[in-house]
DNA sequence: CCTTATTATCTCGCTCAGTGAGATACTTGT
DNA sequence: ACAAGTATCTCACTGAGCGAGATAATAAGG
């Protein structure tokens, strides 16, 4: 590591420090709600389903947070029994269980993410075009590098 | 949600999608190695210490992943019969046990995210000092909005 | 000093998230 | 209709982390 990277590894070491604090910041919001980090991960895949227009399956989400069969029915009953979440019977295909997501725990997800999302976007908008495109570019660099690292 | 921020928000959806990536990346190490995600994130306050040059004792360690002290413990005899760390006496304060990253802990890890930050640090190398800026001032505004938007 | 409070770690018994194996219910291809 | 495949659920179990309290070392007061 030659002495002339030194601002470059600072940012990155930096880029882990802000994932390890929205980490944090994501786990407080777990904890005063009485849930588990598991728990909101699962929120947070099924919203951005909902809003890319996809509905999630027990399955599809259990595949998406690298739980097993037994653990996700484990989880959607806690979501379930905690409100934040409803099971649907698939229409089509009666096997298929669609897990949606209540509309308050979407307004309790914003009453909490919301400020810290705010903040964000009033730093963005301090920066011309040709910054926030490098900082478009790093951060989509680093998530396919981190993807791509994974074999 | 004003249309002309859609570019902003783009971004800060991208930053928590890098989030959750580098968790998930660091999730493989742990599973890879026989660990668990807590075992990760406390070799990486260790190093982080003994980069800055401070012993950690294990009530530090604790502190710092949120855990009691029946859970340290139990962290800290599974990092050692792992044979990733070391407990060692206090000698001012012999109740206190610092607790020490053996060399092979440390190589393991240069060996599973050095790839990663070389990637990172070469997406870095493309950018003029003020872009290197505008991404470095972000990723600290974020991180401080992070750890202030917790009471 | 000797007693009492404080601090750091550990032990014990427990809860509960997640696993593996397999049951159940529905769908599809022949 | 029947076998094979797929989606979810049930059950018994493992192990991370917790609460309460034990143990041992240091610090403070008389």
């Amino acid at each position: 590591m030659p002495d002339q990277r030194y601002e470059e590894m600072e940012i990155v070491h930096l880029l882990r420090a802000v994932a390890v604090d929205l980490g944090r910041h994501s786990a407080r919001f777990a904890q005063r709600n009485g849930m588990h980090p598991t728990d909101v991960r699962a929120l947070i895949v099924l919203m951005d389903a909902y809003r890319a227009g996809e509905e999630t399956s027990a399955g599809r989400l259990g595949a998406a947070l690298g739980l097993n069969s037994a653990g996700t029915t484990a989880l959607v009953d806690r979501l379930e029994r905690a409100g934040h979440v409803r099971r649907v019977r698939g229409e089509r295909d009666r096997r298929k269980v669609t897990i949606e997501v209540d509309e308050r725990a979407v307004a309790l997800g914003r009453q909490h993410f919301g400020p810290l999302i705010d903040r964000a976007v009033g730093l963005l908008s301090g920066y011309d075009e040709r910054e926030l495109a490098a900082i478009r570019g790093f951060l989509a660099g680093v998530r396919e590098a981190a993807a791509e690292e994974g074999d």
